[in-house]
DNA sequence: GTGAAAGCGCTAACAT
DNA sequence: ATGTTAGCGCTTTCAC
């Protein structure tokens, strides 16, 4: 992995080239040069400091100073050159090379969070979630966004050039995960199946409850027409959502849902928004929409057709990002406790890298009453 | 402890997944025994694949792995040998030892990307845009959020846990680089001052133009008395869009510009919109927003206070998020080109890494004129 | 209590 | 054309 480079370069060009198994095009060329007369950066630039450095500074060995740094002196080293080892240390700025350490352990203490996208807040609080106790390990995160969300991920463990202790994933579609799984290193998955095989941890929302809250608020109001703005990407996420709305409208007899499919955009759920409002006769009341973004385009659809939220249609969403506060009229949406997740998946993996057996978490979730949902219409 | 778990549940079948072997460069499944059997390797269960078990089994030198592996045999190793040497690690799934390399190479082929937030996808479009050119050089790229985007970043070269070969920071605050500053290590800024001595290199958008471009629409327009919502951030775009803003306005005579400062979120641009627009007498006609988030937000407080847009009240924006077409109506806003910042950004680091000097780089912007301007009411 | 020594897996001089 | 060798900087027995 990565680890620390210190001398710039050691003397003679890096050598150009992608991983071993793929010849991709090289560096550009590089000039030599140790003994050009000009402007040779060639020098052992910040000639890092190594452990060395410090043991020959404090006076004592590199053994010493290793047991003082990671704090295992107690009992082996004395109190005092303990300090002076500290000292000397700090006085040379001195910076463990993360490669060596890695080489010598064997462990990077590096974890890989694979996400479907870095455009939406949801992400970026589980992110925030795991990195904190993933830090409070001594654990560093690496970011890893899957291209577009729903192609199959590029190699992770190539592109992101860092060796791996672990790997988290949130709400990956189900064919983006080949890669991930193949590596051969501990899984943890968030908001994903729990019972896929290839992972050893689940964390998860409860998002048939979110489902289910939703579906009730709106029967609750009175709606019997209910139409289902579903995400067109094949992840467990959207299945459970899907399923638990026909289920609770189901329940309710004279209750009817449809579904019309979209893609994740604002655009696409206006158009699906716009489709499914425009069926003549027994235009639905409600849009149930499988996430804020979708239901952004749903109101928009529904404006542009003359129609008013939520007096003559409601709409719902699903995460309660900052967009569910930006349109007007704000959003009844699911608020997902994002950073929750990002944290109890991190706490999963770190206690699978011990050699124990964390246990899969369901999160609840909390349906945001808002503006954007009242009783239908009369007639 | 931390016992390098292997495998928690060993992937056996994949319950909903088909299709295990994508043939890919993913890990084949591990051979039983590929170097004999017998004498029991006694192979460290996690144990790795080396260049030397390559060796060992295509009958050659660890130094003939590394040169075959590392395309530098041309001349040096037979085409035969060479083939035999890239059938082994193929068929035992050998994967090089990064941190090994990077210890020996002294370099790390990672870059790391510091962004003031996640939550946008301004920089999401930075991150794929530079990943892209990273890529082609061989490069891995590895994303830090500098917490909430104005703090003093927590130091990324221990958080991100990856040493670096160089920093890409974007859009930071003036106080949130001093870390990034201090890694002695080869700095592109993106959307900063030019003049940051810090920086090795810069690549910026025509910000000033941007917000030229903006004024002179709603000057253009009609509009004389234009209020700024300005983001409570220090960094340097925003003061420039400040500035620019104010020298298009005072160029023209009889319009004045009034300033109110706003976090950046929508809740601060709506309540600085509605300190704005409550002004009694000479209420403001145009609202230029140093982002999309804050012009959402000015566009719910016109609404609260009655006024319509643009009839009554013109808004702008800045960047084109998917927010500027969520809302109604859609923003006038000023597009950014964000990949290209990224994919530029790279490439001035990857020429730095060649010990050459790029050259720093200003990008066109370009005003998108929609439905929330027009023409000031009559009166 | 402290130091000496042995590598982790890789690459690049230097033999052969 | 291939092998041998010497480390990169770190942690960890094992001697003293």
């Amino acid at each position: 992995m990565v680890a620390s480079a210190g001398r710039a370069r050691p003397a003679g060009g890096p050598a150009g080239k992608g991983s071993p198994g793929s010849g991709r095009a090289g560096e550009p060329a590089r000039r030599e040069g140790p003994d050009g007369a000009g402007a040779a950066p060639d020098r052992p630039v910040a000639g890092r400091v190594t452990s060395r450095d410090v043991a020959r500074a404090a006076g004592v060995s590199q053994a010493t100073v290793s047991l003082v740094l990671g704090d295992k002196w107690p009992g082996r080293v004395s109190e005092r050159t303990a300090e002076t080892v500290r000292a000397a240390a700090r006085d040379l700025g001195y910076r463990p090379n993360l490669a060596a350490r890695s080489l010598r352990l064997g462990r990077t203490r590096t974890v890989l969070l694979v996400v479907p996208a870095l455009t939406t807040e949801f992400f970026a609080r589980v992110y925030t979630g795991a990195e904190r106790v993933a830090a409070d390990h001594g654990f560093g995160v690496v970011l890893y966004p899957s291209p577009e969300g729903v192609g199959p991920a590029r190699d992770p463990f190539d592109s992101a050039r860092a060796s791996l202790d672990g790997v988290i994933a949130s709400s990956m579609a189900a064919d983006a995960l080949t890669l991930v799984r193949g590596g051969g290193l501990p899984l943890v998955m968030l908001d994903s199946d729990p019972d896929d095989a290839a992972a050893a941890a689940t964390v998860n929302l409860d998002i048939a409850d979110g489902a289910r809250q939703t579906a009730g608020h709106l029967l609750a109001l009175g709606h019997r027409r209910v139409a289902h703005l579903a995400a067109a990407v094949d992840s467990w996420t959207f299945h459970v959502r899907a399923r638990a709305l026909a289920e609770a409208v189901a329940g309710v007899p004279g209750a009817a849902l449809c579904t019309e499919p979209a893609g994740l955009s604002v655009e696409e759920g206006r158009r699906a928004a716009e489709r499914v409002l425009a069926r003549p006769g027994r235009r639905p009341t409600a849009l149930v929409c499988d996430d804020d973004i979708l239901a952004a385009g749903a109101c928009k659809a529904a404006r542009r057709l003359g129609l008013r939220i939520p007096d003559d249609v409601s709409v719902t969403g699903f995460d309660d990002l900052a967009l569910a506060t930006a349109v007007e009229p704000e959003l009844t949406t699911v608020r997902l406790p994002a950073e929750a997740v990002g944290a109890a998946g991190m706490r999963a993996l770190m206690t699978l890298l011990e050699g124990e057996t964390p246990q899969d978490t369901v999160l609840p979730v909390e349906l945001v009453p808002r503006g954007s949902t009242a009783p239908p219409p009369r007639n």
